[in-house]
RNA sequence: GCCAGUGUAGCUCAGUUGGCCAGAGCAGCUGAUUUGUAAUCAGCGGGUCGGGGGUUCGAAUCCCUCCACUGGCUCCA
């Protein structure tokens, strides 16, 4: 008998042999039923692998994390045997679940997968989970697992095979279709009942460039017919969302082939937007001792090689301009930091100033590829809510804490309720992606990870994820549809005050090194929009808001007493438009819930003899009538509410 | 940059296997209407069918090429 420790702690008695599938029987019908597969000592197994030695066990379902991906994994393997079905010789990569479905790398050979082939797919991969078939685990040699793929002639099975270890290899099928894969698989494919192929790609064989170009499939499947709808309900919402479609809609900004890609031109109201969140972002920073700048658009080359930029991303830049008579060489600012170094240094500075906090809305300028480029979130031209805190050793942590709470308050405000940090060091196996010495990122990575162990905050760290000249802590916020976004960050650098030689004068009157902290709450101010926007869905807080009212004449004789009117509530600082327009009030109000106008003021007869407004909130409808005082102590209620 | 796809009026789209002056709705303009909580009516203007080249008696439609956009890949200071 071995002892099998359950979540809740308890322990059971079970023959030796015994699968995560018969412990689960033995709890309930039902949940045996709903298992997808297991955790056995913390790692996730086949709900069938017999189990030999005492272990703990949890079981996942439909609504752990671990099945679905156990769930989507196996789909993947459906979704091979379908197309191996279906398109005879094709060769496959890797399939893998993710975040949400799972895709599959093959090679079709000359046969080029279109669109129109999807719904083919879909219904042979169907018609096979029908069958349910069992998805057996097999354990082979290197040897005879090569010799299967070299008879089926899958070069990239067998590449991947040369990396792993004889005597660790194992195949798991299920009906016709074999795969190498380490598992672990749902029972059967029977629990597959509803599947939708989302879209083709192309993606490189193990994502090197230099090599050849699959065809990447991804897909969803699900337990349920109705979650796939559901599914697809909440991406068509995400569509009605996007930022690109809002950002014409609502005239925030647009581009121009002319202009060139990637380079966002914002538009009145959009430019109304930004400046608020910039003057708020402004004021709080003023409030805890930044100081403002403002630096060119373009710098001398060899500032960008002080600072390492250039070796780095130099080749892959906008490439240098040149003055036409001396050919000196100017780099289109791609980063605010060396301009901030030069501002620190170009006097000798007392550790008296210090912490320095030289902030700016600094526009940069970076060559994204092409494909790259999408709405305001991928451009070639945007502007940071950049800062540099310039600090001795000892107030770097104290420095950290206050930007952390300067970007939390930030997120806060603009009504991210769900976000997390993730710390990201160095790769340790790749450290010539680096600058500066190990002392130096020692120092910066415990410098984070101490700060962020102090605050209430869910982080995660990942490795290789850091900047080249220090680590990093980013936030990343979820939005209305649980969409994970990333936005501001924070770096530790203690390497560019080396390259730019800077220094301050300690109170032992020795010239020390100070610690440089780069941080941005937004991040981008381009990036940022867009996901408010998206998480808005273009109905932006009330303070933020172009217009926070539009003025409804019933009639055009009413428009004097909209002036009036217009005219008091410009004296609370609430500001707005009068509908002048000939029409009708219907299509007035049609019109204003469509620019997401939050509050419309409808004027007619009775309101001008009561010297009243008629209120009606944008998404909510009728508020009835009120005194203008009435309607300004209502508004500025709802202002402070966000 | 790479793979796949898309590009017809300001927007959303129609345009049969290549064939009469390329259409619709919305938006715009003009006029009428003076309206009570999500579209008043009528008239008018608007397109070198993304650009260029080619095949053809004839191209929005077929081919080549460039550009932009979309979904990914790679990249992201």
């Amino acid at each position: 008998m071995i002892n099998i420790t359950l979540p809740d702690g308890s322990i059971r008695q079970y023959p030796k042999g015994t699968s995560s599938m018969e412990i689960a029987t033995s709890i309930s019908e039902g949940l045996a039923r709903n298992v997808l597969s297991a955790s056995v000592n913390g790692e996730v197994w086949d709900a069938s692998r017999p189990i030999f030695s005492d272990a703990s066990v949890k079981l996942f379902t439909w609504n752990d994390k671990e099945g679905k991906a156990t769930y989507w994994h196996s789909s993947a393997h459906l979704m091979a045997e379908a197309l191996e079905a279906l398109y005879p010789g094709t060769k496959f990569g890797i399939g893998p679940a993710i975040d949400t479905g799972f895709y599959y790398d093959v090679d079709t050979g000359d046969k080029t997968l279109t669109p129109a082939d999807l719904p083919k797919i879909e219904e042979k991969m169907l018609e096979l989970a029908k069958n349910k078939s069992q998805y057996i685990r097999k354990e082979v040699s290197k040897d005879d697992a090569i010799r299967f793929f070299t008879e089926k002639k899958d070069e990239y099975k067998i590449e991947l095979l040369q990396d792993l270890q004889d005597g660790q290899i194992t195949f798991y099928s299920q009906g016709n279709f074999t795969d190498l894969c380490k598992g672990p698989h749902i029972p059967d494919t029977s629990s597959i009942k509803a599947v939708k192929l989302m879209n083709l790609a192309g993606a490189y064989w193990r994502g090197d460039e230099k090599r050849k170009q699959m065809t990447r499939i991804y897909a969803v499947t699900f337990p349920k017919a109705k979650e796939l709808t559901e599914y697809l309900e909440l991406l068509e919402e995400a569509k009605k969302r996007d930022h690109r479609k809002l950002g014409a809609e609502l005239e925030l900004f647009m581009f121009s082939e002319k202009v060139g890609q990637g380079l966002p031109i914002w538009l009145p109201k959009g430019t109304q937007l930004r400046e608020r969140l910039q003057n708020f972002l402004r004021a709080e920073q003023e409030k805890q001792g930044y100081q403002m700048v403002v630096t060119p658009h373009i710098g001398s080359k060899s500032l960008y090689e002080t600072s390492g930029h250039y070796a780095k991303y130099g080749a892959d830049s906008f490439q240098p301009i040149h003055t036409p008579k001396e050919g000196e060489e100017f780099l289109l600012k791609p980063m605010n930091c060396p301009h901030h170094c030069e501002i620190y240094g170009h006097r000798p500075r007392s550790y008296r100033e210090l912490p320095l906090r030289i902030g700016e809305f600094g526009t940069v300028y970076r060559y994204e590829q092409s494909g790259e480029l999408h709405g305001l979130s991928r451009v070639r031209g945007f502007t940071q809510d950049d800062a540099h805190i310039f600090c001795t050793v000892d107030q770097v942590k104290g420095e950290f804490l206050k930007v952390l709470e300067l970007t939390t308050m930030v997120i806060k405000k603009m009504g991210f309720e769900n976000f997390t940090a993730q710390i990201s060091l160095r790769d340790p196996d790749n450290p010539e992606k680096y600058i500066g010495s190990d002392e130096n990122w020692n120092a910066a990575e415990k410098a984070i990870i101490e700060a962020t162990s102090e605050v209430d905050l869910i982080t995660t760290t990942e490795l290789g994820e850091a900047a080249f000249y220090g680590p990093k802590l980013d936030f990343m916020i979820k939005d209305a549809l649980g969409r994970s976004w990333q936005l501001g960050t924070i770096q530790v650098d203690y390497n560019l005050p080396e390259r730019f030689g800077l220094e301050y004068i300690g109170a032992d009157n020795q010239p020390h090194r100070p610690v440089m902290i780069h941080r941005a709450p937004f991040g981008s101010m381009e990036r940022f929009i867009s996901i408010l926007i998206e998480h808005t869905a273009g109905k932006f807080p009330l303070w933020l808001t172009p217009d926070q009212y539009a003025l409804l004449p019933i009639s055009d004789k009413w428009i004097p007493y909209c002036e009036e009117i217009k005219q008091e509530l410009a004296k609370h600082d609430i500001r707005g438009f009068i509908d002048e327009r000939a029409e009708s009030i219907g299509r007035k109000i049609r019109d204003t819930e469509l620019k997401r106008v939050p509050y419309m003021l409808i004027i007619g007869d009775k309101e001008a003899e009561n010297q009243s407004v008629s209120v009606r909130r944008q998404g909510e409808g009728d508020l009835g009538t009120m005194s203008v005082s009435e309607f300004v102590a209502h508004f500025t209620e709802k202002l402070s509410e966000v």
